[in-house]
DNA sequence: TAATTACCCTATCTTTTATATAGGTTTTAT
DNA sequence: ATAAAACCTATATAAAAGATAGGGTAATTA
């Protein structure tokens, strides 16, 4: 299951989208419109900032804005910023590799077949449904 | 991403899948295989049999084995038993649904849409694929 | 009858992760 | 100069996961 911090983010971008006639919005409206804390807010925004989906602006006025088309911002790159790995295995994650712990041989592993398929799977949707398609039905 | 239960979980099965012309297996042998702790498996056990897909035995040369065919233990099932929804958003979950406390309107929820759509995609191979698919490749 | 082994509680402890808060710094418009 | 707002780092709190401990009960085999 999805986090909070990965809905607050799809809370806040799907704000940001609707709201992209406005130069900049405060961290305090959006939390205000969702009821999340103002602080925690702030961390995501960063976050959604450092990876380039947001831009912002400092001081009196400011407030943060989508820097880019919501049409070009899948909706796997927002979980695995916020959230890590799509994959429901380590092995099988393309961003977040990582050996099980408790496996022994990988490649004869059956689960892992199954997972990636699983990955996959998943993969054709969130890469393929960007923000305008969560923008679309509000 | 999968949580060691249910990860401990497959690895029972797995195990018990191999041993199917043992009459039973004990907890220990499968907890020294795997490292895993006796007692903590034993709960996972204990809900693997309670779900149907084990039998046990009590007494000497009692034990666990599988009750059913692996064919007919689809990997949805041991997840959705061990680990809880496959969905990654509550409001989208067949088997634990619950309403997003955050959401206003799920009809006009965009994120509820795709992630229905990832739900159905997850489901297509994990209500599929078998124990049996698994043991396969060991 | 004795030994074995699952069953079924409860409780606790540790570790990790998630969530939230605090406080100060920097930038910018007015 | 002042106020507004993002920026940044750190810490606190809460919740969940994972593991451990120990008790006993019931069933079964030899």
């Amino acid at each position: 299951m999805l986090s909070k911090k990965t809905k607050y983010a799809f809370h806040a971008l799907t704000y940001l989208g609707k709201h992209r006639d406005q130069k900049t919005v405060l961290i305090h409206d959006i939390s205000e419109e969702y009821g999340i804390s103002h602080k925690f807010l702030e961390n995501i925004l960063l976050e959604l900032r450092k990876a380039g989906i947001l831009g912002s602006k400092k001081g009196k006025g400011g407030g943060y804005y989508l820097i880019k088309d919501p049409k070009d911002v899948p909706l796997s790159k927002v979980i695995r910023l916020l959230e890590g790995p799509i994959a429901l295995l380590p092995c099988v994650s393309l961003n977040y590799y990582e050996p099980c712990s408790e496996c022994k041989n990988e490649s004869k592993c059956g689960l892992n077949k199954v997972m990636i398929q699983v990955r996959d799977e998943m993969l054709k949707v969130l890469e393929n449904k960007t923000l305008s398609d969560i923008l679309d039905k509000e």
